[in-house]
Order: structure tokens, then sequence, then C-alpha cells
DNA sequence: ATCCGATGTCGAATCGGTTCGATTGAAGAT
DNA sequence: ATCTTCAATCGAACCGATTCGACATCGGAT
């Protein structure tokens, strides 16, 4: 059944039925009507292949998640969410496309092929190919990150060198003389992953500032790989107190690996890190951190893109949210070990 | 950038470079290459669109997800993950659609505009609509989950009914006498959610072939919840020795309500459920569970609804799947409480 | 010299919409 | 009665690919 059917049995021609369905022109109120009754009758809605050809747009927008096989954190999770949602109140569709690998077949038909009207970005490294392919492709994109020249291009961010120096502050002025910095795993962090460096950046620059000593570990994002993070961390550094981290999937594992160690948080070790805030309240106990509004970012994301599609010539605009710390039930005095 | 430019500059009509690309007819081998070189140079690949309009596909599937708003389970994420990793071996693309409230622009637009060429649709109701809509729109589809008459529509699922039953088994074998069943959220099970109810009818009929007692608890999908489903079911029945549940976001709270209780897991209390894998491993204790291999089930979803798309003739298929019960850290001989 | 089949390429139609310029017919002005 | 104006509608072109039938060329058979 395509607009024609519709036509041929209202009796009028293919354009008046479009004119009546877009109201780009005046159709008389009868005929408005009785192409309403048959569509309604047949349960007609245009084609949006045809409708995309002709317009020159697809009403979808491409989201580039983390390959496959990586389990999204939480965080992940909470900005996937809030672009599905704030896509679909703009009549917007929602393409998703796992990548971060190499070579990348899905990241490439979607945007050469020119299936979406644009796309965000999602786990974003300093240097980054894909940015450089939508550049190319003259395709609108937005990140959820940023690259490391972050002026060339439009993006919501997380200022994890801020906050993680804010972390390191908040845990010395407890009177904790030595941190570990727990980073995302070394892979990713080995690609050139911005929060891994950034965070890196501010820890080094807050650790010298109050001149404690600063410890640097990489860890996987999952439970285990936090425990035995931990127990390394434990083993080689005696006189470590306290963690500030940016893993939050690892954070379980943490608890887990200093309990197994004899140590309560906050008594004997604390945490402070920066996570989402439907995380950090769910941990047992509430992890204090800086709370990352996934939805927040996630939306302006979209706004964002929206943007650069209606005007892919306007300046580039950007938003680096540091939300402040949680206080919660991680963080205590120092108390020293052994 | 568009055929009719690489055909120009190859010196030769459209036609012979659509077949170049295709391979569908023969072309000489001078002629292939210097399109190629051409295509290569231009970077050039075809418009997604015009394409999918004229073989009358897209390429896409459609996955259906809960409404936004709602966090998805761990095992949902592994869904989710599942079907986007299988359908990118494939060579299709997935369109998000979040669903489930009552009236639904994403779904219509994704359904009736065609804007897939068949959809995976996602926790279903026992009645649900949108298998309705689906049915009379033509379009192949595949449950993970189904309704109440699933032998119209191709599905996979879990055997809830078979392994909560299994759950009440092993823990009567344990001595267990009183035991709870934590469904999920009341308002999912009330909209008709097929796991709820096949779960509750194992339940009731374990109950009854062991002889013991049984309760019945809704329990939203996150912690906190569990923390007071937990705190109110000690409350009301003293008696209670164990917990059989589908509700594995829930499982950490149960976990802290007992603990609240000053009852030790398994010592004092046991708990077996349906989770997915991941999330029983890394649980602390890990969790006595049948574990359920999301991944298996999110790939023989886009297998099967591959299969409806090249021949929507076909008699339906469907995989029911109840994994054995892996023996973990929280079942053990009951205990008499108080 | 003519006919034949194979091979390689081309032109035009098509998919289902949107949109622009042209056309029709009726009402109002002169 | 003729001209103008305007509202309502139509027909055709177009978006960018695929595909079918037609056609040109050429070597080989008669």
């Amino acid at each position: 059944m395509d607009i024609g059917e519709i036509a041929r049995r209202s009796g009028v021609s293919r354009s008046t039925v479009s004119y009546a369905l877009s109201g780009k022109r005046r159709v008389s109120e009868g005929t408005r009507r009785r192409i309403q009754a048959v569509i309604d009758e047949l349960g007609y809605r245009p084609n949006a292949t045809a409708r995309a050809l002709k317009e020159g747009r697809t009403r979808t927008i491409g989201l580039v998640i983390p390959p496959a096989g990586r389990r999204l954190t939480d965080m992940q999770l909470g900005f996937v969410a809030s672009v599905v949602d704030a896509a679909g109140r703009a009549d917007l569709d929602v393409l998703l496309s796992p990548s971060g690998g190499e070579h990348d077949r899905s990241f490439e038909r979607v945007v050469v092929g020119r299936r979406v009207d644009g796309v965000i970005l999602m786990e974003i490294r300093m240097r980054d190919d894909r940015v450089a392919s939508l550049g190319q492709a003259g395709l609108p994109f937005v990140g959820i990150g940023r690259t490391g020249s972050p002026e060339r291009m439009s993006w919501v961010d997380i200022d994890y060198e801020t906050l993680i120096a804010r972390c390191v502050h908040h845990l010395a002025d407890l009177g904790h003389r030595r941190i570990a910095f727990v980073d995302r795993s070394a892979e990713l962090a080995a690609t050139g992953y911005g929060p891994s460096h950034r965070a890196r950046a501010g820890f080094a620059r807050a650790v010298s500032e109050r001149g404690v000593e600063g410890v640097h570990a990489c860890c996987a994002d999952d439970a285990t790989s936090g425990v035995s993070c931990v127990g390394r961390l434990l083993e080689d550094h005696p006189g470590l107190t306290a963690i500030a981290t940016i893993n939050e999937a690892a954070v379980p594992g943490m608890y887990r690996g200093l309990a197994l160690a004899g140590l309560t948080v906050p008594r004997d070790f604390s945490i402070a890190g920066v996570a989402g805030r439907y995380l950090a309240e769910n941990l047992h106990p509430p992890l204090t951190a800086a709370d990352v509004p996934a939805v927040e970012l996630g939306t302006s994301a979209v706004e964002l893109l929206i943007g650069r599609i209606a005007d892919p010539a306007t300046p580039h605009r950007n938003l680096l949210v540091s939300p402040p710390i949680s206080l919660r039930g991680t963080t205590g005095p120092a108390r020293p070990r052994d």
C-alpha cells in the first residue's frame, strides 16, 4: 500500500495526498477529510525510506557504543538510555553501532552509507580515527568525550582531571598520605582513552600540590579485577590508605578486596571516585563520588547534535561538567595500617 | 557524490557501475578496474537509503527494549549486546525502539514506517498489543519471551516455570519449609509480564508438590527495593528461611537486607534464583542460580529473525532454555530462625 | 559474405515518496 | 462579457540506487 493507492481511493492525485499529510499547501476541508478517512481505514503510513531518499535526511541518528563483548558500565548505560530517550522526544530514531576496534564494518556502513543524519560518539580516544572519518564524510557529530584537540568538534564531557584532583584533595584533607589512582583497563588507557589520560594528569597535579605519594594502577571494568587490583596495591604499598578512581565497574570488587584484607571502609581505608549517581547510591556502602549526571550529558549531546544537523556551519559548542563530590559513606580520616 | 558521478568519471553508464559493484552481471576486467580506481579515489559508498528503497529492504532490524527511564537489568543488557553483535556479524544494523508503555511513537514509526526488515521484541506480555501490531503489519519478528499463545509466533525464552520450581525443590531438599518467591515489580506483573506469571505458576506447583509453605512478594528492579522487600518478608513471616527469585537486580539489596537483619548467607538464610551468569558470578557471595545464557538467546533470536525475513512463510520456530542450577555460595541447609 | 551466439555495455523503468510549476474553475472587478 | 485573482488540484521531475530488455561488437561457423 503506497501513497498512490490512497490517492486512487480518494479520487485525487498523489501530490494532493502528500500535501494533505504534510500541510505544506492548502487542501480543501472536504478533500482532506476524504483522504484522511481512506488513510485511517487502510492504516497507511508513508514509507520512511522513500521519504528519507527524497528529503535527503533519515530522521535517524547513530549512536556509536563501545565494541560488542565489552560490557557497558553503569554510566555508559545511562548515556545510552538518555540519548535514546532524548532522541525519541525529538522524533528521531537511534541506530546502534558498536565500534572502537580497528576497521569497523558497522561504523563504515552507518557513516559513509549515510544511514543517519548525525552521530553521537562514545568512548573517544585522544586521537580518534572515527572523528576523522566523520569529519571527512561531512557528517555532523557530537562526542560524549573529546579528543586531544577538542576545539575542532562539538562535545559534552566530564572534567575528570578536575574531579580526580578534587578527590585527592578531599582525601589529603582527611590526612591520607599515600593514595592510589585506580584507572580503567590498561588496554583502554593504551589506546589513548581521554578520561584515563586526563584523570592521570589531574591526579599527578594534585598529588604534587599536596606533597602526598601517588600510585597508579590500571584495572579492568569488572568486580573480579577490582579485587585483585586492590590486593596487589595493598601488598605493594603498605602505607596506602586511600583510593581515588574513575573505574566505577570495579568498585564492588575493591570493596571486596579490602574486606578480604580485613579492612573496613571507611574506618581503615577510604575510597572516592567519579561514578554515575545511580551506581554510587546503590553501592554498599554508598560511594563518596562526583556524581556524573549521565542523563543531562546524554540529553545535551542530542541537543547539540540536532543543532549541528540543522546548521552544520554553526560554531562548535560544548559542555564540560564537574559535579561536586557527594559525601557518602566511603571516606574518613586516615588511620595508619600495620 | 553518487553512482552517476562514478559512472561519469569512469566513462561508463550508471548500470555498469552498479553491476561492477554487485557482480550480478559480467563486467570486463579493464572496466571493472577503472571503476574500482575511481571509487577508491573518491571513497564512494552507495547510498543505503536509495538501495533500501529499490530493494525493498533496509538491512536493519528493530530491537524493542523496555521503555526509557527503566534501567535495563544485567540480563537484558546481555540480550541487547548479543543481538547487536549477532546482527553486526550478518551485516545488519540495529535500530533501537524503547517501548512498552501505552501509545508509542517510536514503535509506530519503526514498524509501520517500514524502517526495518524485522523486529526483535523484548519484555513481552502474556497479551501484547505490539505482537498484534507486528502481525498486522506483516513484519517478521521474534520474541525474547513469549505471549500466552506462543504457537503463533517465533520466540526464544527462558523456562522460568521449570527453573523456579527447580529452585524450590533444591531449597526443599535442603530442608527449607518456608520459602518466598521474590517476583519482579508489581506493575510489571500486573501488565501480564510472562516470566512473572509463569514463574509464579512454577512456584505454586513446586510448593504444593513439596508440601512447603510459599510466600509471594513483588519487588522493584533495584537494590533499595530488595532491602525493603526482604525486611518486610522477614517481619511478616518469622519462619522464612529461603528465597527463590527471578529479580536479579534486587539480589544485592536482598543480601543487604539479610545482613541488616543479622542473617548470614548461606548459613542462616538461602537464596536461589534465575539470573544472568555474569551477574551471578560477580555478586558477593556468588549467587546459586540457573544461569541464563543471554548471549545464546540473543544470537538465536537474530538467527530466527533472519530466517523469517528470508522466508516469512516458514513455520514458526522457538527455543526454550532451562539451564541447570549452578551451585555457588548462597544455599545451604535450613537452620531455624528465632 | 552471412548468420549466430556470446560478451559487454547502455538506456529506461522502477521503488514511494516530495515538491515545483502549470492548470482549472469559480468569484469578484470593470 | 472580459479580465483578474485566488484557491485547489494535477502532472512531472526528482532523490540514488537496481535491474531488465535492447543493442553493439566480434570471433567463429557455414
